[in-house]
DNA sequence: CCGACATGTTGACAGTGTACACATCGATGC
DNA sequence: GCATCGATGTGTACACTGTCAACATGTCGG
């Protein structure tokens, strides 16, 4: 009876836990840690409440002990998807420091595209609805980053909100719906890199009217 | 015995196939009928073939002698979706000829995003992956539309194929991700338009570029 | 008229989400 | 130290899903 929790215990958690694992140690971050690996592997269709309990050594009826449903685990499992991306776009904005804040965007829409196109099933994730509200507010957000970036934008003074939601809008809008073309449509990374310029270029310069 | 035919048969087709239905008289197109409607009220999720086969009154089993897998009847709703979609985008085309192309391209954005927030759930299925070809390549499709009228865009003599992919991409992208992030996460109509404007009018910018 | 073929049904199997009753383990009060 | 209690996980069951094989039925060509 001991052997299916070592099994599945030994290979996460326990060193973060402090002592032994409780039941299972930490099951909530563990699902959606294996949920994440699922998704990537797999795609949503392979992120099931069964498989991924399964992955963690453990009954699929435990999962409800920690999600109210099953989509929510799904929804939780999104979650860390973003969170993942967003670091990603923190990261290579760090890189791009002091560059003008139109250039600053644009390396934010090509690192969404090119998190989209690394992982496109994850993605999936990514770009669902969200059901249940993100757990924690404050943490680094995309299109907070866009929002900030995209106030540079404004005569200084006054900023006018219509002028800032449209060109939020128009950024996330063409790079979300770039992504989604290029990972479904378009499988040659040549034209890829093509398409991503030319629509950036002109995304660019319907930003600055 | 009958009861069933008749219940199904009579609402539908009939008419199309000469006489009195044959087993069912044309099982196929009800199918793709009973799937359109499933999507328009239930969504994706609610698209099954089990539903679908109960809604023409016919068994699960019987799908698979019209479709290779349930997947297959999934890709069909989808095309006639996107049939429809481009009815609609055609008709509305109609009314704006003359008008200068990027006037047109316009018109083909706002009826494009019209259609998505009309009808969200079938809108689903429009974006999803082909995974089946289309049985025709020659009626009315979408992405043919926006290129003519990109054409037109291009200087007289010379086409820059690179060019008009790019300009292409960005009427497509911004249209297509404005109604994804409109239909999921903006619900307040005056905010949709709003937005819808402000976008389309800096595409239109960047289009002219 | 009768066989061949297209079409539809039945029943089964594996897999899904989810709820209920039960088991087990850690902590906490006495 | 011991009992109890709450948190957590298990087992089992139900309704649903896609899909297949075996069988039934109805239509048309010879």
């Amino acid at each position: 009876m001991s052997d299916r929790r070592e099994t599945s215990a030994a290979s996460r958690g326990r060193a973060s836990a402090g002592r032994a694992a409780y039941h299972h140690g930490s099951l909530r971050e563990a699902l959606i840690d294996a949920g994440e690996q699922l998704a990537r592997s797999d795609g949503l269709d392979g992120v099931t409440v069964r498989r991924i309990a399964a992955a963690c050594g453990v009954s699929a009826a435990a999962v409800y002990r920690h999600f109210p449903s099953g989509d929510h685990l799904i929804a939780a499992v999104a979650q860390r998807a973003r969170e993942i991306m967003a670091r990603d776009m923190f990261a290579r904005l760090d890189t791009a420091a002091g560059k003008p804040a139109i250039d600053r965007l644009r390396e934010v829409g090509e690192s969404y595209i090119a998190f989209a196109l690394a992982e496109p099933r994850l993605f999936s994730l990514v770009s669902m609805p969200m059901t249940t509200p993100p757990d924690r507010l404050d943490d680094p957000n995309a299109a907070d980053l866009v929002r900030n970036i995209v106030l540079e934008l404004e005569p200084p003074g006054e900023v006018d909100e219509v002028r800032v939601a449209g060109r939020m809008m128009l950024a996330q809008s063409s790079a979300h719906g770039l992504a989604l073309i290029l990972r479904d449509f378009v499988p040659d990374p040549q034209v890829r890199e093509m398409l991503i310029a030319g629509v950036l270029d002109r995304v660019g310069v319907g930003l600055e009217a």
